[in-house]
RNA sequence: GCCCCCAUCGUCUAGCGGUCUAGGACACUGGCCUUUCAAGCCAGCGGCACGGGUUCGAAUCCCGUUGGGGGCGCCA
């Protein structure tokens, strides 16, 4: 049995998406799981949208989430270059190839006059195939001066047989096209450059990639891409169709349905054991319906007999659920280090750790930490009405806080018994009342918590303010 | 227009012919716990799109309808 080899490839014109993140994931499960080979390549092939800052984000949003590869751009391999526009000449290579065994052909026609074709086709309610016999008529010898003079170069386009295909998905199952559901397509461009459907076959193919495992929106094109390994005499990689993430509405997940890019969840709190959990779990399960995995449980429970054939709903409900029980569970020290950017003051490591062990139950997102956390550093400015009872009551607090020479829980219970002992104020009163002067909300932490964390002479501060 | 994919609670899903009066999770509702809010625990609400077959038996298999998604680019 073969090594394991899969890739994520994405095209470096935009965030990375999380359907893109998802996709990655996969491929990055079955690696580790199969003791494989998980390899990055960058689709640069669209020189007008492809930009550098795009690849540079893609992949430290990728390592931001632990998928770690073992070939790439940067980390290199025996099968690089690893991005597309580093492999045009094995490209045109390939593509002469085909041509002299004649199921390639040039094409002189411009862009616009194929898009004209196209649309003439899609009028007359045929489909919008090409043919040879459509195409090759542009190749006239005016045509090819006019090439040469532009410095262009003819497109070259791939003769697809005219005959039935099997494919055999992993997910989806057994998958037919007819004879004649596509035509012939483009493998480069007049500018040199390959499509996506060639380049793809070619890096797979000679990057020796067993398994592709990537989003439904390509199954129609997969047979073109198997027409194209036949051609070549390559034996075909396993394909394993997952169906795409969708929005609330059931359409494509695009920006209009709130966040889909990792960074911005990276940026709104979002602990990336929790992106790859919730993401793991949508089009796949876990044999035994476990929901909260590490990413060492779902490397050793996954498998792709698991994979799911329809669709699943972004429901961002479910990923602040998970969120917050990763940041539940993850290592108080850790969770210290990654939250610290979220509180936006500078605190003594220590100091914040306490607070985050008495806010973390409440958190979902970190980006609510300077809201939780506030009255431990400034202290509120709510009016709360005085009573006389209240007064008196905390009067008597101050007083028996004051003679404690340990601020311990149980010191700190001691005096507040003692301080009730004759107070005219209601236990319930008492405690919601404290809880206000001290944080100016009613609601928060432990209130033992919290006088333990401020500190004596702050907590005795704030009621004197209060009595004052 | 043609081709392909999909169809179980609102959402993610379990289910791979009988063990299903369909299980779990999120969300929602109620209760318990708690001198606060969460968390936690318990309970409730809620679904096999429809119509035909096949079978002793169908959420599971087949066909059709409907609905949703994708593709047919010198985008990926």
């Amino acid at each position: 049995m073969s090594e394991v080899r899969v890739r994520f490839a994405p095209s470096p014109t935009g965030y990375l998406h999380v359907g893109g993140a998802r996709t990655a994931l996969f491929n990055y499960l079955y690696a580790r799981k199969m003791n494989g080979k998980f390899i990055l390549r960058i689709e640069d092939t669209d020189i007008e949208r492809s930009e550098k800052i795009f690849e540079e984000q893609l992949m430290s949003a990728l390592r931001w989430l632990g998928l770690d590869w073992d070939e790439g751009p940067d980390v290199g391999g025996e099968y690089g270059p690893y991005r597309q526009s580093e492999r045009v000449y094995l490209y045109q290579e390939y593509a002469q190839k085909l041509i002299d065994q004649g199921i390639a052909y040039e094409v002189y026609a411009y862009p616009e006059e194929i898009e004209q074709l196209r649309e003439r086709l899609l009028a007359e309610g045929k489909a919008p195939h090409y043919t040879r016999e459509m195409l090759e008529p542009y190749n006239t010898v005016e045509r090819k001066r006019e090439y040469e003079a532009k410095g262009l170069r003819p497109a070259v386009y791939f003769s697809m047989p005219r005959k039935d295909y099997v494919l055999h998905d992993i997910v989806k199952g057994e998958v037919i096209f007819k004879a004649g559901s596509v035509g012939d397509f483009a493998l480069l461009r007049s500018n040199g450059m390959p499509t996506y459907n060639y380049a793809c076959v070619i890096d797979d193919g000679l990057m020796k990639i067993t398994h592709v495992l990537r989003g439904d929106d390509h199954l129609s094109n997969t047979v073109k891409q198997v027409a194209l390994y036949e051609a070549f005499g390559w034996n075909t990689p396993v394909f394993g169709h997952v169906s795409m993430i969708l929005g609330p509405d059931g359409s494509k997940l695009s920006k209009r349905h709130g966040a889909t890019s990792v960074e911005e969840f990276k940026a709104r709190g979002y602990l990336p054991e929790a992106i790859v959990n919730f993401l793991a779990l949508l089009g796949w399960s876990h044999p035994e319906g476990k929901e909260i995995l590490t990413k060492f449980e779902l490397i050793e429970s996954f498998s792709l007999e698991r994979l799911v054939k329809n669709p699943a709903i972004f429901n961002p409900d479910k990923l602040r659920w998970m969120n917050a029980e990763h940041i539940r569970m993850k290592d108080l020290k850790e969770l210290t280090v990654v939250a610290k950017d979220f509180l936006k003051r500078s605190v003594s490591d220590e100091y914040f750790e306490k607070i985050l062990h008495a806010v973390r139950d409440r958190l979902e997102e970190l980006s609510q930490l300077p809201e939780l956390t506030e009255f431990f550093f400034e202290r509120p400015s709510i009016g709360i009405e005085k009573s006389v009872e209240a007064v008196e009551t905390y009067q008597m607090l101050v007083q028996e806080l004051e003679k404690l020479d340990q601020w311990t829980k149980e010191e700190i219970y001691l005096a507040f018994k003692n301080a009730m002992k004759g107070a005219r104020l209601k236990g319930k009163e008492f405690y919601m009342t404290l809880r206000l002067i001290l944080t100016g909300k009613t609601e928060g932490p432990e209130l033992i918590d919290i006088i333990e964390i401020l500190g004596k002479s702050e907590v005795i501060g704030r009621i004197k303010n209060f009595l004052s």
